[in-house]
DNA sequence: CGTAGGCTTGATTCTTGTCAACCGCGGTGG
DNA sequence: CCACCGCGGTTGACAAGAATCAAGCCTACG
């Protein structure tokens, strides 16, 4: 990580620690000042309770407005014509839900808890203000959003080239570095609320022969389970398996040369 | 297609006829007025010619600028560890690459073209200013971005859920509605100029099976192929196979809403 | 005229899907 | 308090879709 006179390490240090994850999670690409942590805080400080298998979009109406979830679980989903459906991305506590769809008449896929979860509802019109008014905010905006779509990118390798067991190692190491990446990994171990079915609907395979695979990798102390919590006993066996590189997740930072841009856009903005 | 008072018909009309395949796409999303249909002929001015099997972008370096396909065709690509490789999307004339990209430190994939083609390259501050001064080309860039996504989304439904087949019949149908969406369609044909390992590469296939199910394709006139030009013999029959659904494209306007806001604040920008 | 890349085809293998049954647990209602 | 129910996980037997291996063919191109 770049660090720049522009924000003090204390700020960088207090960003890490942040009790919000979309702090946190921003942070891994820009150092925000105490004033842009403080306002993305309260830009996501409402609270909204939602209970499991809730959904939060639908397709094929427009979608409401942009939200964080904060706690919880939720998934991009498509059902299909023959009754089949399709996950695509997992949201995990600090992920943005489409801070540009509202340029779209109709939502193309929905959006639904699996575990009960809570959300932050965020008015369009203050994204809008902050965005504008601190630039620096609008780029790690649209940062997370080019870490989301590079993510769909990397789910496409995993289905088109990938085979089961990789498929699925590579899904246990994404989950790794995104709970990290918002500091939720004790020991390489986290809450996997999912159940098989849905994992085989995310990676294109049957429940039963997710159930199979998995049943291998805890045989080969890969992983253990233990009251569904997930430990990741050998990661760089994992990661090997899946042909893992995390650089897609883009969390070491800004370039120098963008980071010192924004300095600049943020003076001349104040 | 909602029409405004703000453009008038005579603008719609010429930029649905545009020879620029940019103006063209755009043109589904939102009325473009004779100004902004010229600025962003201005923009995409430049004509760069690149031979076949070029990279424009590569995995792991900084990205170079933004750039419009202008002629040709160009696959985004990642190469893996293993040596395979997978396509995961196609850009076809007007297509932008990566408005945002910037941000990233390094690309993490890499663009090529499969043919001969020409690209406009796209001087990044250009962009900004005319976005900025110019609200309603700027909401049409995140329109095209998020139509790009919704694609990533709707080959991640294809590569998860869709057998040998629909996955081929929904990429052809796919490509036969972006060539229609520029008018490069004349009787649902268009020349398809990549080969069967690039369609295997893309599709999660071997080059042998692809094979075979154009074989079974051509043999249930679903298709026809005559010198690298493919020509859809029974689009509803492959919609069908393929449980195709357009409107992933959204290439049928923008709300009455959002064009009244972007009107709105174009008024307030001059 | 020779060659390489891409297409075509057949024979065979194997990963994954399908079908079916059973288990165990948590919740619910009698 | 206990029987019942349903969902999720587990396992086995079998089927099928796609991969693999291998060879021949055509054509554009040097």
């Amino acid at each position: 990580m770049q660090t720049f006179p522009a924000v003090p390490l204390a700020a960088l240090r207090e960003a890490r620690n942040n009790a919000n994850p979309l702090v946190r999670k921003l942070s891994h690409f820009i150092g925000l000042s105490l004033v842009e942590q403080r306002l993305i805080e309260e830009l996501t400080s409402t609270d909204e309770v939602v209970a499991a298998d809730v959904d939060i979009s639908v397709e094929g109406v427009a979608p409401r407005g942009v939200f964080m979830l904060r706690e919880g679980m939720a998934v991009r989903y498509r059902t299909l014509p023959n009754g089949g459906r399709q996950i695509m991305t997992f949201l995990i506590p600090g992920d943005l839900c489409d801070v540009h769809v509202f340029l779209l008449q109709q939502a193309d896929h929905s959006i639904g808890t699996v575990i009960p979860s809570r959300i932050a509802a965020i008015p369009r019109d203050r994204v809008m203000q902050i965005t504008a008014r601190y630039p620096r905010i609008g780029a790690s905006f649209l940062w997370s959003a080019q870490q989301e779509e590079s993510m769909l990118r990397e789910r496409i390798v995993s289905l088109g080239r990938r085979d089961a067991r990789g498929r699925i190692a590579h899904l246990l190491c994404e989950l790794l570095w995104r709970y990290s990446a918002i500091g939720r990994t004790p020991d390489e171990m986290f809450r996997l609320p999912l159940t098989q079915t849905e994992l085989a609907d995310t990676l294109g395979l049957t429940p039963v022969h997710v159930n199979r695979v998995l049943k291998e990798f805890r045989g080969s102390r890969l992983i253990a389970m233990e009251n569904r919590t997930l430990r990741l006993l050998d990661i760089n066996g994992l990661q090997e398996m899946a042909g893992f590189d995390s650089s897609y997740l883009h969390l070491n930072g800004a370039s120098m040369e963008l980071t010192r841009y924004l300095a600049g856009l943020e003076a001349s903005a104040s």
